[in-house]
RNA sequence: GCCCCCGUUGUGUAGUGGCCUAGCACGCCGCCCUCUCAAGGCGGUAGCGCCGGUUCGAAUCCGGUCGGGGGUACCA
């Protein structure tokens, strides 16, 4: 396939959530699969619901997943305006030409008049029963002088209307069930039934990929392309295909109200892009039968639409979190370091900018906590002990009695070595509390991995015995039985 | 109501007529390893919605049925 165009293109409301990154990921995946163009367009035609701080999230998303675009905003590209908002002359123009060529007319009708023929005639077809497409002059005369203002219905052509999609083969769809639909307001302005194929078809898109909700629309758009091809709008109808949904618990669509379909809480609670992606991409989509962690660049590799399932998949927060993990286990400490430090710097573990000692501590520390936090913010609690001066160090764990005790003596062994390292550490604590005490090694460390972190759960006790040095570290022992 | 889509363990999937007494992953349970927690290793749990056909043979094909979802706007 040559020349491939998609296109991903939301409209600016609400918070971007996770089947609008799904969506994008399969359009992205399958024009750099094909070496085609991942266009990116706004569809901000509905002024009343589009916020500006919507439009800001989509763009900050698509660059934390690294989804690049090859056209649209802040990029440009030939087939531009990218935001329909800057179009307007374009769909009036087509309108017009729509207009002239038949294929449009206006439409007075109330919604209140349609229901009451519907159901004077005790049709069982729900929608536009075509009453305005041929009115006489003296009716519309009529109903201009009675102050009203049509709307722009498209006219359906008869028979059966079919298409091939790509995930879920051949749909038809008889006529008598796709009404006349609208495509202008009252007020003229163009709407998403219009301005979403007349875009696809100048911006020369070759393949609509999109959510299944939008299944249904698609026999009113293939009509609406014959008619764009014979005012010389379109030279192709674009094939389609369905994406199934992305569901939340139980089987509802997951939506924009979900607090879990957000996006950017994904990054914000230390979630990995690639870890996402990959997570995503396993809703609806396979790369082999016995595996499913890879990368962005082996899914593009793999990518077919034909290996698409058509069913909708519920989003699982654990297994994500584990694709997540899996990811995090394959970047390099230098990686995780890197990926990590804004997280440390927002909690405060790390100065901002960070200082000499800080990034001299934190590279011996990385490797400590490399293979045991799943998600970027678990580093923070993990290492905030390492970091913060005696001063401000507090301890969420109290000890009892014996433990107190363990500690005495775990302060006093360590007192004595000459040298301050993870083995000789060791090596004192082991003689004396597990040799000379005889106590189980968790009932002997735990006190001590206490004093020292002031958690029960730490990274391993001696290695940050070491990194605490030989003053903090016994300076916490001894802190800790007063 | 009408139209359309979908239907493999709890979840995501593999499976395109015999290789399926259904594979993998997550989850869950148990064990091992172990200074905590992770990670890792081993084992277990649980599924082709249902009914009929076609066929020597069906998760795979056909019909029906049930269930779920979507659409049915001067939203996108």
């Amino acid at each position: 396939m040559s020349n491939v165009r998609v296109r991903f293109c939301p409209s600016p409301t609400g918070a971007p959530h996770v089947g609008l990154a799904r969506t994008a990921l399969f359009n992205w995946a399958f024009a750099r699969h094909h070496g085609g163009a991942f266009v990116f367009r706004i569809e901000d035609t509905d002024a009343a619901r589009n916020t500006q701080e919507s439009y800001d999230t989509l763009l900050e998303v698509m660059r934390w997943l690294g989804f690049d675009w090859d056209e649209g905003p802040e990029v440009g590209g030939k087939y531009g305006p990218y935001l329909q908002s800057e179009r307007g002359d374009i769909y009036t123009d087509v309108l017009a030409k729509l207009a002239a060529a038949g294929r449009t007319y206006r439409c007075y009708c109330t919604n209140d008049e349609v229901e009451a023929r519907r159901k004077a005639s005790g049709s069982k077809l729900m929608g536009y029963d075509g009453f305005c497409r041929a009115l006489t002059e003296e009716q519309v005369a009529l109903f201009e002088s009675d102050g009203r203002a049509p709307v722009v219905r498209f006219r359906m052509p008869e028979g059966e209307l079919s298409f091939v999609d790509l995930v879920r083969g051949e749909i038809s769809f008889q006529s008598e069930h796709v009404p006349d639909f609208a495509v202008a307001r009252a007020n003229g302005d163009p709407l998403y039934t219009l301005v979403n194929p007349v875009d696809d078809a100048m911006m020369e898109i070759t393949h609509v990929l999109r959510g299944e909700d939008l299944l249904s629309s698609t026999p009113r758009q293939i009509a609406l392309y014959d008619a764009l091809k014979e005012i010389g709008v379109a030279t192709e109808t674009p094939a389609f295909g369905h994406l199934p949904y992305v569901m939340g618990d139980g089987n509802k669509k997951l939506s924009k109200r979900d607090p879990e379909a957000h996006l950017l809480a994904y990054r914000d609670q230390g979630f990995l892009p690639e870890g996402l992606l990959n997570y995503l991409a396993l809703l609806g989509w396979a790369i082999a039968a016995d595996r499913d962690i890879f990368s962005m660049a082996e899914m593009v590799a793999a990518f077919d639409l034909a290996d698409v399932n058509p069913n909708p998949a519920r989003f699982d927060l654990k297994k994500c979190e584990a694709i997540n993990a899996a990811h995090m286990r394959l970047l390099s400490i230098e990686e995780m370091t890197h990926r990590v430090l804004p997280f440390l710097k927002k909690d405060g573990v790390v100065s901002d900018p960070v200082s000499d000692s800080d990034a001299a501590l934190l590279e011996l520390a990385m490797p400590l906590i490399a293979e045991r936090i799943n998600k970027l913010t678990e580093a923070s609690d993990m290492l905030g002990f390492l970091f913060v001066d005696e001063a401000s160090f507090t301890r969420d764990e109290e000890l009892d009695d014996a433990g107190r005790d363990v500690v005495r003596a775990a302060h006093e062994a360590l007192s004595g070595i000459s040298t301050w390292s993870t083995a000789a550490i060791e090596e004192a604590l082991r003689n004396t509390l597990i040799e000379g005490l005889g106590l189980k090694p968790r009932v002997a460390f735990g006190p001590v991995r206490i004093a020292a972190s002031g958690k029960k759960i730490s990274p391993p006790l001696f290695e940050s015995l070491e990194l605490l040095g030989r003053e903090r570290g016994l300076a916490r022992l001894s802190a800790a039985l007063g």
